[in-house]
DNA sequence: TCTCAATTAGGACATTTGACCTATAATTAG
DNA sequence: CTAATTATAGGTCAAATGTCCTAATTGAGA
């Protein structure tokens, strides 16, 4: 599969638009535009809309496991590695800022939704959850290491929504810096 | 201001249509149907759904003030009304899983609609921000009273979101027992 | 009882949206 | 070169949506 098919391309602009905009407020006009495609074209390549989101989820599990294991490559500890995903807060800020975490948005609307797709779309925060999990298993927390993941996650949602509510990169350094010296803490003692 | 009026009853729909379907994804005609009136009707209450959504946004902002000055009377300390505020995410619990949290939901969907009632709605968390705040100050922490505050705000955001991702109320049981220890150790020695 | 303003009902309308269809172009296989 | 498959364009359609308009209903005061 080359990425530079009609159908990766549609793919790749959902992906995006549906971050930007949200699921229910991007039309197939919307990504036709994007990828300057006739409208009816992509029923050729997908068969509705919920196809596409499943193909766009498809893709943010695949890029999530490859930013993991690229994580996994380039630190050493498994504190390190943690800290990796706990400054996406401060790479991503950009995004962050207008249109949250990626993850926890679609999520969230999906509930809201009652879209078929919610356990999907879920499935991209349990791809973060169990490689968490692991690297706080390494560290010698074996009987937390699950809470201790989900506590990750839930610190980094909570940051990302208060910081795009109120624009506010100071307040995100500030906690990007607080989980760091926690996560230090936790290991510090052990390898 | 009777609370009988056709147009409270269809900003209280309105209210809670926008909650737990989204703004976007709520209809003129959900709301008809909910305070069974004709779909012309409030045209003449309100000009536009726009309309619509800052009357909410006051219906919440004057709802969550009458919230906080019931806590401010029932709780006798500032460390039992910060607690009273983080246990929202147990006594809302049935429309927190569903729905997620009221406040962090809309300002997340009005950010990618970027919608022009954004900042009115983010009023919402301020009102939360401020009362929290004071109640800090109060325990003797003036100088880090606003990173204590939004510290809380972001906690409960994310223990909301993770929670209502995996339907996980035990999670949620423990993260607010933390979240208590917390304000109690932070508290403890002053009043 | 009559009047007039406030309120409500319900239809009309232009637009948008997701979906479908058919004709044509491009590419590949034999 | 030809036939067949793949891919794309663009039109059509029904349903839904936000908005607007006008007629009917209600109710209080003169």
């Amino acid at each position: 599969m080359s990425n530079n098919t009609t159908r990766h391309q549609i793919v790749e602009a959902a992906d995006r638009l549906f971050y930007q905009r949200g699921y229910e407020h991007t039309s197939f006009a919307d990504i036709a535009d994007t990828v300057k495609i006739s409208r009816g074209n992509f029923y050729y390549h997908f068969k509705s809309k919920d196809d596409i989101l499943e193909a766009v989820i498809d893709l943010r599990l695949s890029n999530t496991k490859g930013m993991l294991n690229k994580w996994e490559a380039e630190a050493d500890t498994p504190a390190e590695r943690i800290k990796s995903y706990i400054r996406i807060l401060l790479t991503n800020w950009n995004n962050i800022k207008q249109f949250g975490c990626p993850v926890g948005t679609l999520c969230t609307e999906l509930a809201k939704l009652n879209h078929a797709s919610q356990e999907e779309a879920s499935a991209v925060f349990t791809v973060f959850r169990v490689w968490l999990r692991d690297q706080f298993t390494r560290t010698g927390h074996k009987k937390e290491a699950d809470t201790l993941a989900l506590r990750v996650l839930a610190w980094s949602q909570g940051v990302a929504t208060m910081a795009s509510t109120f624009q506010d990169e100071q307040f995100v350094r500030k906690e990007v810096e607080r989980m760091c010296c926690w996560v230090e803490s936790l290991t510090s003692d052990k390898e």
